[in-house]
DNA sequence: GTGAAAGCGCTAACAG
DNA sequence: CTGTTAGCGCTTTCAC
């Protein structure tokens, strides 16, 4: 079964062509017949080859390095959870295919910010780029990089981003509208929503789809309270005690992650109010924080090191020449029920232990 | 200054010698003079070179396979910090030194566990192993894999493991020592100990460090209540809920890990206790959850992803012939002052916003 | 358009 | 003990 991988040998002889036109192909070359091409791609997938990265690496093609930023402030440090697993399935991923990953965090209010990154990858020779959100809607920074001559794939574009590049995420604005529709069947009318930092646009995805589970439900959308918060256990904290004083506390609050949902319990506990009868919680992302904190979190399940995965394989086809559109990969999502959610109960709920 | 990284016959010109010479040095090979291999190494060094991994694996140089193993059983899952922790490192160092890692999850409490891990190697040609706890101390275990040819490297042992092979990990005992002087010097008398699961000795060697600091303190050691816990933070609720339920609970509960102490946390606020007023509680390794809850824990600060880092490089010094009697590594810890410790009070304490 | 030849940096038989 | 000779699997000139 593994006995022998095939080499480009194997597809050159079985194609009936020179290796020499085989490497062509697998790297999109241009002076190929299409018939030949045809041949070729059709001895590849006969014998089901893949080229040996650590020869191709060898023989010159390129760096072989990529680089994975994330805009981490340094009071965002805490939500190293996201950042963790992205890193993992990016990890994972170059491992494979034989490259090599450079992680960086960039503060996202530094000015410089963008020049930051540039240097990065102008200094690493870094043949590709991954960019988290916030970077991953900055059109001009994309657009520098590429300028570069380095290759850009995004990590949960919301906006402005997914036209400019390959990216890979879930659909967010569904994510948003699921949660909310948990929400509404368990009978809750009054929301708020708990955004994260600015220009985080695939966030900003997640409150649009509450909008229209809103409006499907026969509800105003602007009557939901916005909350600006920054992704952090403290900031979750701070504003849901804002919200809790304010005149008329909501049943129900949508934090945009489980680092801000986790501080919106916590504070609701120190207030003596019982999660989920007076008011349900929501976060997103289902990282392992959602099920440590007391009461397990509902929250929406993203699968990060998978999307970190498939970003370096999109990033790795683009530098082998792969041609056409950009393409956005929409991975599946989930809303993960545990207890943070229940019926708003206008009296008292019984806890039911 | 990166312009043109030395190549082996760099080295080999500069010391007088045939490639393969070098190459025998590289890689701890027989039959090389002293006064040659000095020669060599000198070389080295001053060209200050390393070997290409890629190059050299594709000379032939065995798989290039590595596998990182975790007893992780089904309900122990949400511990998948700790694990996450250790692969980053992991891959890390493998992507730095030209490695694959295969990461594999065994239930430990599977009665063929070991045959589980052993075809794994078997079947995947792992040059090397990395062995977390419990499996750390297993010593019929490592003689096994190293039957099959294969390197072992464990990270954490608390025991036994550490006679029988290289490993990595902090000084258990000192930190558990570090964590109830603080304990004792706010004042504390009455301690908890939870433990972890069963075979986990390092987690066992922080109990001794407790000890120590008891005796030391002129309390008696055997006055600590144990919890026998499983890292979980369901069992860190429940065993909490216990100890609270005793004719005596303790004002200091220590515990083997951050998410029992997080589980301990949470039971705590459920019954109105005021921690650290009540009851100050610890962790321990300082995962992100210790910064999460509220309050955030004091723990003791364990570098993870450096111990499965140096873990990978050991034993791929291992793989090149590096000789020489089981060599452990210990990285500093460090005890983090958080707000889930205090001063005990008999009465009540009021918080200081 | 396609192929032949020449390495990339290293290890692994072989000879000496 | 040490050096010579072949490649590992692939990308690149550079001819044809």
């Amino acid at each position: 079964m593994t006995l022998k991988k095939p080499t480009i040998d194997d597809v050159a002889g079985l194609a009936g062509v020179a290796r020499t036109t085989v490497s062509r192909v697998l790297n999109g070359g241009p002076n190929v017949r299409d018939e030949v091409r045809q041949r070729v791609l059709k001895a590849v997938e006969a014998l089901n080859f893949r080229v040996n990265p650590q020869a191709r690496s060898l023989a010159g093609g390129g760096s072989r390095m990529l680089a994975l930023v994330f805009a981490s402030d340094l009071d965002t440090e805490p939500n190293s959870f996201y950042t963790s697993a992205l890193e993992l399935g990016a990890l994972r991923g170059c491992l494979a295919l034989g490259y090599q990953l450079l992680t960086r965090h960039v503060a996202q209010q530094s000015p410089d910010r963008r020049r930051l990154v540039l240097d990065l990858i102008a200094s690493h020779k870094c043949q590709g780029i991954i960019l988290t959100p916030p970077f991953a809607d900055d059109v001009t920074l994309i657009e520098d990089v590429r300028r570069l001559g380095s290759h850009v794939v995004t990590i949960s574009p919301g906006g402005s981003g997914r036209d400019v590049a390959d990216g890979v995420g879930i659909d967010d604005e569904a994510g948003g509208y699921d949660i909310a529709r948990h929400l509404l069947s368990l009978g809750h009318r009054r929301f708020a929503f708990m955004s994260g930092i600015e220009g985080h646009l695939s966030a900003a995805r997640r409150r649009d789809g509450l909008s229209r589970a809103l409006l499907e439900g026969g509800l105003k959308p602007d009557g939901v309270e916005i909350l600006q918060g920054d992704f952090t256990f403290r900031s979750g904290g701070i504003l849901t005690a804002r919200l809790l004083d304010g005149p008329s506390p909501p049943t129900a609050l949508i934090c945009a992650n489980d680092d801000m949902a986790a501080g919106a319990l916590s504070i609701s506990h120190g207030r003596g109010l019982d999660v989920p009868g007076d008011l349900s919680i929501t976060g997103f992302d289902d990282t392992p924080v959602s099920a440590i904190v007391w009461p397990p979190l509902t929250t929406v399940h993203q699968p990060l090191k998978d999307m970190a995965h498939d970003a370096v394989v999109a990033l790795v086809e683009r530098l082998n020449g792969s041609a056409g559109g950009w393409r956005f990969q929409t991975l599946s999502h989930a809303v993960v029920q545990r207890e943070s959610t229940g019926r708003p109960a206008p009296k008292r709920a019984t806890a039911t232990a």
